[in-house]
DNA sequence: TTCGATGCTTGATAAAGATCAAGGATAACC
DNA sequence: GGTTATCCTTGATCTTTATCAAGCATCGAA
């Protein structure tokens, strides 16, 4: 892989603490490709072959079953996905495609695995990693078995305007198609869930979104850290 | 705590391949307790102090936000709980309560952490564990939002039918309120869905749950090992 | 036995969300 | 400029699910 692409994997939490030579010896077995978009990486089902980080582009992960397709999430640089299907050596559960040209870093599940028996700190870090995925499903589980649709798409943007910083002009990240199904409803609700938004202050112009009275939206959103804060 | 009890736990997946002295050190520093049913073990938001297992009895997690409560998941011997939160040393995301009266082992955070710096067995096995909840949360969630609830109530009778041998009648493990709840729904909806699925050979009376036309429900419910078997 | 719990079911109604069909806006393309 | 494709929105309608209220069965306590 290049060079110049390297520290960046490096700072991802789980590599940094790792020795240098296993780091070095990881990488030397990975492959790095670059996708178009639209693509599929991998599908449900099939047993896992290599661990993914998404070094540039955007990755959306997803599922089917009884006839429906719904997003279960987006992986965006420099973040890894399907780390435990390739830890417990298992099939994925769910398909990835990219949604941008994307270059991808593939190591085989067999260096993951020696690394992982070799290098403590990068065992620690797997562990911290995986507790991190494991509290983001548990919230994203939360979120969709407490609240509307409604409350779903008003924390959401309470979230996006933070990560914004703070501006009060929201620019959602994905198409509105996307943002639907991630959010568990159809586009056409989400049009319509947007429109009820309007009285809280919720003025739409195509992807950008302005929030002109965040206090009474988070009267409505009642927005709980346990569930939107990816960091707690 | 009783030396009875210790061979079950030492079983668990968790500590079997564990060092004979670090299980030792980490059942010395461990409580274990009986609790009456119904008695709150831990709130969501609450730093975590314990790595809990269920020794005997039943727990139920759940979770509440915007005036809702729901349940998360339920706990039986020999299974811990709030694995993720003690190794990142963060805030637990749900609840627990007891269902019935319960042993429970605890272990604090501190012990087990040195446990796992300690010993690479453990720190292995709880890398395991972490990714079976892990994957167990992600099929859950796909459960959810890939099937409407009658399909949900269809796969869940199905798999407690091959969980309990084939028998074709099913002993419901819960009552049917925290059935409708672990499936997200009304109890009143639970009662419906029964109704709905008559014609497909499903039997109510009580807890007890025959299916005499298992092809049809199968039909109806299209069971899908990558939401319903806990063991891939 | 009667009384009140409690848990479950049923019916009526309302709300939430999905589906179907059509209509605009936008952007790329010829 | 017009054409086509894509994406989003809107309206009408239907399905699914929740809520509210009442009724019934079971069970334990008085």
């Amino acid at each position: 892989m290049r060079t110049a692409d390297l520290p960046q994997v490096r700072s991802l939490g789980l590599f940094e603490s790792m020795d240098e030579s296993n780091f070095d010896a990881l990488v030397q077995a990975a492959y790095l490709q670059t996708f178009p978009a639209q693509l599929d990486l991998i599908a449900e089902g099939d047993p896992a072959d290599f661990l993914h980080i998404v070094i540039e582009g955007c990755v959306e992960l997803y599922a089917r079953a009884n006839g429906r397709e719904s997003t279960m999430g987006m992986v965006r640089p420099v973040g890894t996905f399907i780390l435990a299907a390739v830890l417990k050596d298992a099939v994925y559960l769910m398909s990835a495609r990219t949604c941008q040209k994307s270059k991808i870093l593939l190591i085989p599940v067999e260096d993951v695995r020696r690394a992982f028996q070799a290098d403590e700190a990068f065992a620690r870090a797997i562990v911290l990693e995986l507790a991190g995925c494991y509290r983001g499903v548990v919230k994203e589980h939360k979120d969709i078995k407490l609240r509307t649709a409604i409350e779903r798409l008003a924390n959401r943007l309470i979230r996006y305007n933070r990560d914004q910083g703070e501006t009060g002009t929201v620019a959602l990240p994905y198409d509105k198609r996307t943002m639907a199904s991630l959010l568990g409803m159809t586009p056409e609700n989400l049009s319509r869930a947007f429109n009820t938004l309007k009285p809280y202050g919720v003025e739409v112009d195509g992807a950008r979104i302005c929030l002109t009275d965040l206090k009474s939206l988070e009267i409505l959103a009642r927005p709980n850290p346990l569930i939107d804060d990816r960091s707690v």
